[in-house]
DNA sequence: CCCATTTTGCGTCAACATGACATGAAGTCT
DNA sequence: AGACTTCATGTCATGTTGACGCAAAATGGG
């Protein structure tokens, strides 16, 4: 990357230093019982062929941060953003973490439900599914600073599903409570109570819609399927560390 | 302000947009039992004369982001931020919210206690402690999209009371209940019973610390007075629309 | 077909937290 | 001294949570 000119000035005759900006996105979901983080292989220099989070610069001088989320999000993993919980988790400026230059990046937590299979598209040379543990098992996993990134995305994801329905985000249109509740015991780590989660869920108000229908067989009693509600924070909330 | 360029290549010859850094603050403190926000008057266009949140461009190219926050808190306020509650809440890019240019603005929020008095320094030409409520009762009051802004980073601090021991940043050093209370009370606007706060806040292991002293008299029985604790979640969390 | 197994859905009960409110304690003001 | 103010503690009914029992409804093996 070469910079034609890295600052401007403003009447005052003050420099402004001018910086790339990126978007960086933690794409969330469940896979075989475990949490999964969409990472790609970096096919240029710096850190070429590392794992790191999908993102890319803005588009064009005119593209919304958002817009470009929606867009690397699609390019990535062929989803539509309209149809899935995508939020701004925070940015990232430190002066050296791009040895490119100074690039400010706008990190994005996207979730969603259990895909048949990663796209791999755009500027990515490869996109996979990993599991969350196994990456941050081992320090210095991914390329840049999106070590601490997925952590903080993770923190984000976790401290949400407390307080907001987001659980439901990791769920096909139509779940049962049990699907549910493994959303909250695979991203939590903990066990919960299936009795007390099922009182708890289904007496909150909006947060889950009986459609009537139920599963089919599966070596057990079947069980009553689910949409979302229109509920999107949860008065009182599931605290962690409690068996609810 | 006049952009240099403002377009960059990568390898691949692809076209980077370079856009400016903005920090803004939003300012937070109590005074004469309202909450307050710090404002200044714009000296220059775009805007030139309407009140605005403190903030500015990047300084140097090597300056973080939060230093760059520090610094303006510092220039606008006169207090180190090593001292006070200072966290990054979001970033704003629409491509037009600024008329200069591409303007990408970081967002912070700080709490500060309550201040002797204001001073005006920095770039700004003006910096005054402003009534919310007031504030955000006439829209567009403020210049860019720093309305949005404020509510934005009033509604995260209103959401934080609830499972962090935040209130106390807007406290002195030493406080009585009644005054934590009080934070609580303005800063949502309800009211709450003193007895069961009494009971909740103090029941909360590590949230206070008794000092030992007490209040000089004021027209009642003389109060205790503590310190924060090590705490800094909430379980259980205070929950708004309750009267705890 | 009968029975063990699995999973769902509902019920029970003690422990704890909360909402509402009474009352005593320790000062100031007139 | 008595009225008034604010602080601190206590009481009690209600609601939520944690732990767990158990019946309902399916599957699969002998």
């Amino acid at each position: 990357m070469k910079y034609a000119a890295v600052v401007t000035q403003n009447d005052d005759g003050w420099t402004i230093p001018l910086v790339a900006i990126a978007v960086d996105l933690v794409i969330l979901t469940i896979r075989s019982a475990a949490l999964h983080v969409l990472l790609v292989e970096r096919a240029e220099m710096p850190y070429e062929g590392k794992p790191a989070l999908p993102g890319g610069f803005l588009a064009t001088e005119s593209e919304d941060l958002d817009t470009a989320a929606a867009r690397e999000l699609t390019e990535e993993t062929g989803l539509r953003a309209e149809w899935l919980h995508l939020e701004q988790l925070r940015t990232y400026g430190t002066p050296n973490r791009d040895p490119r230059g100074r690039v400010v990046s706008v990190s994005y937590l996207a979730i969603v439900p259990d895909l048949p299979e990663p796209e791999a598209g755009g500027d990515a040379s490869d996109a996979n599914w990993m599991p969350v543990r196994q990456v941050l098992r081992r320090r210095a996993g991914l390329a840049f600073d999106h070590d601490r990134i997925l952590t903080d995305g993770l923190e984000h994801a976790r401290r949400k599903l407390e307080h907001t329905t987001l659980a439901t985000a990791f769920c096909p249109p139509q779940f049962t409570v049990t699907e549910l509740r493994n959303v909250y015991e695979i991203v939590w780590g903990v066990r919960l109570d299936h009795r007390n989660f099922y009182r708890k869920v289904t007496g909150t108000r909006d947060f889950l819609v009986p459609t009537g229908t139920q599963t089919k067989q599966h070596g057990g009693r079947p069980a009553a399927l689910f949409r979302r509600g229109t509920a999107t924070a949860l008065y009182p909330p599931i605290l962690r560390g409690s068996s609810t």
